[in-house]
DNA sequence: ATAGTACTCACTGAAAACAGTGAGAAGGTT
DNA sequence: AACCTTCTCACTGTTTTCAGTGAGTACTAT
């Protein structure tokens, strides 16, 4: 008979706890033993407790003491625990720090039903193991390039912009067609249309690409 | 013998949904019917869906549509649709606003689990329901003191991008049309054209503004 | 009363974007 | 040698966006 994978879950959310345990204990393999809800309390259990994990599925974002914080603390004190991270965070520059902390596994809050327990189980094994979105993201920071940027917000075109006009040009930033703001307002196509090429010109952009991102510069998303 | 309460559920992150699905479904009374991972989903189910929902648990930030839009759309379009909100963002601002949109509850999502049922049921029966820490923050802000509150991005799903088609994603956020491009980077119509799509599949938007919106919030531009 | 602004809608025509499919060449990997 | 990925291009057809013009209603300010 096979030996139990033993798991610590620290989040500070509870209800993502339960999901995360519902979703585990359908595997036999898996048990999750405790749970902690912030930093400190993983750091505390993990000093005062003989039955240690095999494997700390660890959110970034915590109170208290944040997940950074934690494997700073294994690294420090030379405790070799394997830590699979799970956060909603999907940036570059997260991902490769934890990576340099020593952690085995990271995976996205957003699929991370369907890769969780293969990461525990990978994990656990002595392998790591990457949701396929930070697959991609790590592929991609191989390829990288920084662009600084800087612009000052033109309060007069934005002062200009109607309350319809702005109705619009919000829907716009969340990719709605024409036909889709129509009816979500409430209001003719041949009307959006004309608020859309309204926005064109007082924006002075040539498509919805340069409404949304003159949306994005002067924070109306 | 009683009705059931049937529940449908919104959040883009799956696990979320599963620990509420479990939680929920220990009691008989209620029964999660269905669920979304965006806001646009919501709609369209409520739109196309003769199984309309007694409650709806819905949370604040997803893709595609966030959960202010979801309410303001029940409002625009007369639909008196019981909604709790399942949060994050303890804000005092972002509490008041659902509530002016017609929400029922508010509950947080650090002890979602204690309350999700008792908030079913009260919801259900026509009244209000918040978690004791959502009504502390009501309660404060009569009181005039203000907690600003930390960020959470929502980015999604990425497969890696080639070389040409960040050279192409780039020139989008640029406004370029194909035909610039093209001649831009001595390429073929037809072979801007098939970045163009490939960028609209891998990163799962529907039009040239979601290609741009990614850019921005990946700080690819 | 008049002028201005916002809101609403219609019509036409051209340009661009989107969707689907197929396919050859070059390069690297196993 | 077989395979995979990327890059490149073509063809067809539909949908959406963009451009220009015109016009009625309502409310506000002078």
């Amino acid at each position: 008979m096979r030996e139990k994978i033993y798991v610590h879950v620290a989040d500070d959310h509870k209800i993502l706890i339960e999901g995360i345990m519902a979703v585990i204990n359908t595997d036999e393999e898996i048990e999750v033993r405790d749970y902690s809800l912030t930093g400190q309390e993983v750091i505390d259990w993990f000093d005062n407790n003989e039955n240690k994990a095999d494997v700390l599925i660890l959110d970034i974002t915590m109170p208290v003491l944040d997940g950074f914080e934690v494997l700073k603390y294994f690294k420090k004190n030379k405790i070799n625990q394997k830590v699979i991270i799970l956060s909603s965070y999907d940036d570059v520059k997260i991902v490769q720090e934890v990576l340099n902390l020593g952690c085995k596994g990271y995976i996205s809050k957003n699929n991370a039903g369907v890769h969780i327990v293969k990461a525990i189980k990978a994990v656990a094994k002595g392998q790591q193991y990457f949701s396929d979105d930070i697959q991609g993201i790590l592929l991609q920071s191989l390829s990288g390039e920084m662009v600084p940027q800087g612009e000052m917000p033109d309060k007069f075109l934005l002062d200009s912009l109607t309350e319809r006009e702005l109705d619009v040009l919000k829907l716009i930033t969340k990719q709605y067609s024409t036909a889709e703001m129509a009816d979500f307002l409430n209001l003719s196509v041949n009307t959006v249309e004309t608020y859309r090429k309204s926005l064109l010109k007082k924006l002075n952009v040539k498509n919805a690409v340069g409404l949304a991102m003159y949306a994005v510069k002067n924070n109306i998303v």
